[in-house]
This record gives C-alpha cells, structure tokens and sequence, in this order.
DNA sequence: TGTACATCAGTGAACGCGCGTTCACTGATGTAC
DNA sequence: TGTACATCAGTGAACGCGCGTTCACTGATGTAC
C-alpha cells in the first residue's frame, strides 16, 4: 500500500520519513473519496499515526493539500517528459506523446488532477502552483518550438503551447468522467490527440 | 440578493418556492466558498428557513448538489444559444459565440461550473446529468453540422464537435483560476476562440 | 357562505459524529566533551 | 568509550465546533359538503 521503500524502517517512536507517508496516504484517499471527503485523521490512521503528528510537518490541513498538489504536478512533468522520450525525434509525435501522457495522468489520478487544478483558495498555494506550473508548462513549450523551429519566446511558439494545453486539458477533465463516449475507443484517443497536434502546429 | 420576483410573498409559515430558493442560495454558497465549504445548514440561514425545511424537498445533501448542477447546465446552453442567436448567420461565428458563452459562464460562476463537471459520486447523478449534458452538447453539435453541411450523426461532425468542446473547455477551466495569463487581454481570448474554430472545422 | 378535515410545508430541539487543532508530555537520536 | 544534554518527532487526551439528519409537532392552505 504505502512504498515500504520508503521508510528507513526504524521501530516505534521515530518513523522515518512520516511527511512523504503523509502525502502518499492524502494521495490515496484523494483517490478515494475525492479531496473533498478527505480528511487529515483519515490519513493519519493510515499512515499508523496519532492525529496530531502532522503538525511537526505542516502547519495546517491546506498545507499537506498544496503539497501534495506541487507533487502531482511533478509527477506529471516526468510522465510527460519519459513518454515524449520514448518517442524517436520526430517533434509532432513527441507533442503528441506529451498529451497522452497527461491525459493518461488524469485518468490515473483523477483525484490528484482535479486537486492540482482545482480552486485555488490561499495565496501561498497560488505562488507555489504557478511557479512549478510553469516549469510544466516549459517543458510542452520546449517541444512546441522544436517544432515550429522557433524559441519559447516566441509569441507564436506560446500561443500554440497555450492552444495545446487548453485541447488536451480538456479532453483529460471531460473523459476523466466519462463525459466523453469516444474514450471508451483508446484507438479513437490516439487519433484525437495526434489530430489536434496536427491542425494546431501545422496550417 | 435571492431574486424578490421568485418569491410568492407569504407572511410567515409556508415560504412560497422554497426548493427554488434554496438552490439559489446553495449556488451562492458554493461560488462563495467552492463546493467543499458548502453547507446545508448555511444555506437554510440564507434561505430564512430552518435546518430541517430542506428534507421536504431533497432527499439529502447530495441531492440539492444534483439540482444546483442540472441548473447550471441549463443556464449554460441558454447562454451559448443566446449567444449564438446574436451571430449572423455564419456558422463559424457562431461556433465562436458559442465558445465565448461557454468561457463567460465559466469565469462567471466558477463554483457551479466546477461543480457541473466535478466529480460523480452517484449513479442518479451520473444519469442526471448524462442527460442534460447531451441537449447541452447537442447544441454545439447543430451549429458544427451546419457548419460542415452534413448531419449531427455523421462521425466527423461529431468528432470536430468534441474537439470543439475539448479545447472550449479546457480553456475555460484554465482561464477559470488564473492559469492562462492570456485571460487578462480579452481581445487576445477571442482571436483564440475564433483560430480554434478555424483550425477545427476548416481545414 | 361556513364549517370540518386532510394535506402539506414549515418549526425547533435534539442526536451522534468526526473533524481540525492544541497541549503538556515522552522517548529516541545526535553531539560535545 | 561513556556520559550529559539539547533537539526533535512522536503520543494521547481533550477541546469546541458545526454538520447532516431525525423527530414529533404545528400552523396554513385547499377542498368537499
């Protein structure tokens, strides 16, 4: 359930690593019954912790939330960077394998991606998300300008980003929910996505 | 603040249009503190009603949730037909209009619009708004039919018209929180909207 | 028009519950000498 | 190597709170005669 790995197994009152176990157990539940629905004492139970232990590690309920929202994010940047990896050095195709990559993440982590794009409430969580944000967002700008044989800065080069980012967000929230049928169609996936690369990078 | 016109004005006991008054007040709870943070309990304050007036009309929390989305959906295809009614009769401006009054209701009621495409925690909901949201999508769909001179069956109108929402609605979600600085010049959003309609049924 | 009565939409008090957070504490760990 | 001590990361009990829901009730409304 939670990865052993992690914990430098020590027995009893010092636990090794209790803030990573945090966020993996508010992952999870997140999961499970949404972010609302969670709850730090839930969490607290799983990770075989009292219910105040938390507070050595965060100052509050929102906190444990922002951080595990930053580590989704993070998450979701290496997923888009190993897929478009894995991809040979054709730059429409590595487009394309980045938004199958978040597409696939919110699929995964339904509950992660609502929490990570969801209401922003606090002003420190708006600062933190906008900052790694945009380090993902790079890394599909990256790609795009490869493409376009342009620079990030690029006016062009961030209009179609943003363009891109805008599709491929959308069909991740809309299908996530089986508001789209055409996701039951994996094939149909596949040329969704490849289309909307195409018709938004070239033409 | 709750719309004076709705109410029958009874003196005292019986309130008039009670259910329609507390979705009005659950809506504004929820644009006021995202649908976490919503109570039943506040929402009967608001009303002027006591906590116990709602299970006259729902049958539990989740219910009035349901009712506060299926009108949301409402009001957002009467926006989108309202505001393609303005367009002349070019179907690509339309689609465009239409675009625009799915962004406008976004950012003008984020909490109903969050909520409307939020997570589905039962099957009556998932039913409900399955329901709904294909007149809603059917809107869409004639306009790009006409658009292309074909039918709203034929699997490219359909294809195109989920593109269309996709993009639609993950600019809307983005914009929503601040995640797209584009949002700050409007004339920039709609030479966005209007590519994008270009780019996916031309070409 | 007046009366009797069924129905309906509200009241208000009460319930049990789980939550977020605090507090004084305690046991383990690491370091200086 | 041994001891003293500061620091740190936990405990567990307690708190006050607001919530969703229930219950027996009551007053207003509409209708049949």
């Amino acid at each position: 359930m939670l990865p052993g790995t992690l914990v430098s197994e020590k027995t009893g009152y010092h636990h090794g690593d209790l803030r990573a176990h945090l966020v993996a157990a508010v992952r999870e539940l997140v999961e499970e019954k949404g972010f609302d629905g969670f709850s730090i004492a839930e969490a607290c139970r799983r990770a075989g912790v009292s219910s105040a232990a938390p507070y050595k590690h965060f100052k509050d309920k929102q906190e444990i939330l922002v951080a595990v929202a930053v580590d989704g994010l993070f998450r979701l940047g290496d997923r888009m960077e190993a897929e478009a990896a894995k991809v040979a050095d054709d730059g429409l195709a590595r487009v394309t394998a980045m938004g199958r990559a978040y597409v696939g993440f919110a699929r995964d982590e339904p509950g992660v991606f609502r929490l990570t794009f969801g209401q922003v409430d606090t002003e420190d969580k708006r600062e933190m998300m906008r900052a790694v944000g945009c380090d993902t967002f790079g890394i599909l700008q990256r790609a795009v300008a490869d493409c376009l044989a342009t620079t990030q800065d690029d006016p062009v080069c961030q209009f179609r980003s943003y363009m891109l980012w805008s599709f491929v967000h959308g069909h991740a929230s809309l299908s996530m929910d089986g508001k789209a049928e055409i996701s039951e169609a994996p094939l149909e996936e596949d040329r969704l996505l490849a289309e909307i690369s195409r018709r938004v990078l070239l033409g």
